[in-house]
DNA sequence: ATAAACCTTCCAGTTACAGGAAGGTCAAAT
DNA sequence: ATTTGACCTTCCTGTAACTGGAAGGTTTAT
């Protein structure tokens, strides 16, 4: 039986954002005691991880709820699973592939730049470029 | 001397953002009609290609700002305009490495997946993993 | 008795807009 | 002359995923 912050410590995640995860439905509603004080178990410290994994691969909230409660059901097919991670491994690559362009141009900009006055920037003149 | 629609169709930027725009001090206060109809002209056409190739580039609103309220003054050194630059030249590199090792992770559960049932899933198994 | 360190709920702010409501204006067609 | 459609205006709300703060209750220690 641990209070809020101590479970906040052990998983590292924000007392505040545990509130919250329990608001949007990504927690079960904590248990409480008389105070109303909320009271959590090494249970709640699995799910916390299990979400702070997922938040690590920026799965969307959303996302992590499906899988939060996909698990519920043991005898569910695995595809949805599956489905929801290469969707994900999807967006990272065309994200990839953004940030590759992104940084090209950044790097020519970046270049151009001879630290002389304003009226003559090469980086400004290009980004105001027709 | 064109409407806002006008203006957002030339400069491909919503209407809606263009007003947001005036509204955050990121373009000056647009000329209005009698009618109190917004007014724009070929210099505003410029101004918001400038706004859009800076978000191309995923710049922040703020440093946006920064980089048109500089243009003013001519005889301002550009070693603002090229730190600005400099950083998110980081910003994207460092984001860059991050998806790297995100790929690799994800990779390697999406991999993991056999399609069987979720009481076996090998993704959750890993997402749970202590 | 009181202070420190917790806890609670509720509200506001963050970023960069997008959507929609309610209402005014203008040009063209009827 | 009026009505329709396409504009325009402002204001309010919602998005994602929290974070910070206010106002107030509880517990523990001194």
């Amino acid at each position: 039986m641990m209070q809020i912050k101590q479970l906040a410590k052990v998983t590292n995640v924000n007392a505040k954002t545990i509130r919250y995860y329990e608001d949007v439905g990504l927690l079960p509603k904590a248990k409480r005691g008389d105070n109303g004080y909320r009271y959590y178990q090494q249970q709640d410290v699995s799910s916390l991880n299990f979400i702070r994994r997922c938040k690590e691969l920026r799965m969307p909230l959303a996302d992590i709820k499906r899988l939060v409660s996909i698990q519920s059901d043991d005898n569910a097919p695995c595809a949805e699973v599956d489905a929801l991670i290469t969707q994900q491994l999807e967006k990272i690559r065309v994200a990839q592939y953004e940030l590759q362009q992104l940084e090209k141009n950044l790097q020519a900009l970046a270049n151009s730049c001879d630290n002389h006055q304003i009226k003559n920037c090469e980086i400004l003149n290009h980004l105001r470029a027709n």
